[in-house]
Parts: C-alpha cells; structure tokens; sequence
DNA sequence: CTCGATGCAAACGGTTTGCATAATC
DNA sequence: GATTATGCAAACCGTTTGCATCGAG
C-alpha cells in the first residue's frame, strides 16, 4: 500500500490536453492547475483561490471554479462533494480516502487490491462501472494519539 | 451479494432510542422516519419533505432537516454529501452504492468481502475507522439498454 | 408546568451566471 | 479579427438560524 503517488503532469503537458480539447490554455488555467496541486490534500476550490492569488492576485474565484469544473471534464481532477463544499482531488487514479473527523485531513491510500474489488463487482451486477469513491471515516495517527493524551485526565 | 437489506425499525423502537438519548418522540420525528424509508433510495431532505406533507401537511422543512440530522446523531441514518445536495441513506450498516451517473438513481449493494476488506485497512495503516462510504458511478442496466438502443442510429 | 421542539421567515455561504472587457489562437 | 476566457457583481439555492409559540414528558 502506498500512502501517495501523485503524477502532477508539465505546464506542457498540461497545455497540451487543454489544447486538444479545444480550450485556450490560458496562463490562469496553468496557475490553477499548479495551484491545485501546491493547495495540500484534496482542496476546496476557495483554498486553490488562495494558493494562486500568491502567484496572481488578479485570478478570481469564478475563473478558479469555472477551470477545476473543465479539469474535472478533461480527466485533469476529480470532485468529491462533503458536507458543505467540493473539494477537488488531483489525483485520478482509483484509491482510497482516509478521512479524518477530527481534524479535517484527507489521506490517500493507493490499495493494489482496490481494482480487483471494483472490477469483481462490475462482473457480478449489471452495472457499468466509469468511476469510483472511497472514503473511510474516522481518527487519523495524530488525533488518535491526541485522544489518548487528552482524554484520560478530562475523566479523572 | 445482497441487493437491499433494508431495516426498519417499528415506531415504537424509533421513539425509544429517541427517548433513551434524552430527545423527545415526537410525531413530527416518527413520522419523518417513515418518510426517510418511504422516500425511495437515498432521498434530501427536500424530498423526505415532500414525503412527509403527504401524511401531514403542516411539517416544516426546517423540522424536517433539523430531524435528518439529529437521526445521523442516532445512528439511525447517514448522509452523503454530493455535489449539489445532501443525501440520506437509512440503511446504515456497511454497503456499496451504485450511483447511476445518467438517471440519478442509486442502488445498494451489499458485499460480504467489504467487511474484511475494511478492517484490513484499518490493520495495515494507523487509521481508527468509524465510518465508510463507497461509491460507485456508471451506468446503471436501465440507462446501459438505453444507450445501446439509441447510440447506434445517431452515430449513423 | 417546564423545557425542548416546531414553524416561519430571514440569513448564510458555497457555487453559478450574465455580461462587458480582455486575451488566445 | 473571431471567438473564447476572464473578472465582477448579482443571483441562486440548499441549508441553517433566531425567535415566538406549541406541546411532550
């Protein structure tokens, strides 16, 4: 199991797709692509907002939700909907989430078994399978241990 | 592979475990449990609201989501943040959805490996596990027949 | 009788949209 | 130069909140 393994593609490369599809590769379309992948773990669109106005303050927020919107059409990202925002996932390939309640942070975890697992379930229904979310909920390594420091006095 | 499982519980078991957490059974409360499981497959709130008027036409939807959630609170339901919504699944042991990415339609599936495939991750990392969530988006058979019926002629 | 629950309407906040301007190809 | 992309501000819409009233325990 591999804990990360992202394949962030060259402002090149980058251009190229956008291109081949027929969109401008504009220079705010490259920032927010940086952007998305300098934003930490699996980012909101306001967060990657953040991260390029350091580059360019003059990128606006529609242009930075119209852009992850394509990227997600050109195969580029992937939306994962929460509770109360989108957070956009630069990475494509399948994997797993790791989730923390307490604190908020969102782990990858590559699981060589995953795609045995999804293809066995396309085989046994009817279903066409063309993505995939898997999420786990729960205490991450810090909050756990955090738990344990914590907790014991707060009940003596 | 089980394709439903559904577990409802008697009205009376609902306004118990309400009670046992110190909240009050209302007939609001109970009767948005069976709308939540009358409402089709993973309703909104909007939608168990729609439900719910059918049966009694002054609840509010202001009820309606502060009962949604104080249900998740229970254990008696989960949410699934989408895009655009939030969704409800009264089915709250593990299972995997099949997100039909046409027609909107979502199915349970229950699978006997997900269990030990969980708890081997949970083995495997640091990670203290309290919840899940797998989705899967595709095509569901429906709109699979749909799509070969009306493909082949508009691409002629 | 008390305190939690309801219903209403207003507020909230993330996301989308319309449109004039700017920039890519 | 034609047409797409940007930035701005307003609109949108699902969800939450404040508060007076109601009703469960």
């Amino acid at each position: 199991m591999l804990v990360s393994m992202h394949s962030k593609k060259s402002r090149e490369e980058i251009a190229k797709v956008i291109r081949e599809h027929g969109y401008r590769a504009t220079p705010q379309r490259l920032a927010i692509y940086d952007a998305l992948h300098k934003s930490g773990s699996h980012p909101t669109a306001q967060e990657v907002h953040q991260t390029v106005l350091e580059r360019d303050p003059s990128v606006s927020l529609a242009t930075v939700y119209k852009t992850l919107q394509l990227f997600v059409e050109l195969g580029l990202a992937r939306e994962m909907g929460f509770r109360d925002q989108i957070h956009y996932d630069p990475e494509v390939e399948y994997h797993v989430h790791l989730v923390c309640t307490s604190c908020g942070k969102i782990e990858d975890l590559h699981i060589d078994e995953l795609e045995s697992f999804i293809s066995q379930i396309e085989d046994e229904t009817e279903f066409e399978i063309t993505g995939q979310r898997f999420d786990m909920y729960g205490l991450c390594s810090d909050c756990k241990r955090e738990k344990r420091d914590i907790s014991p006095p707060s009940l003596a």
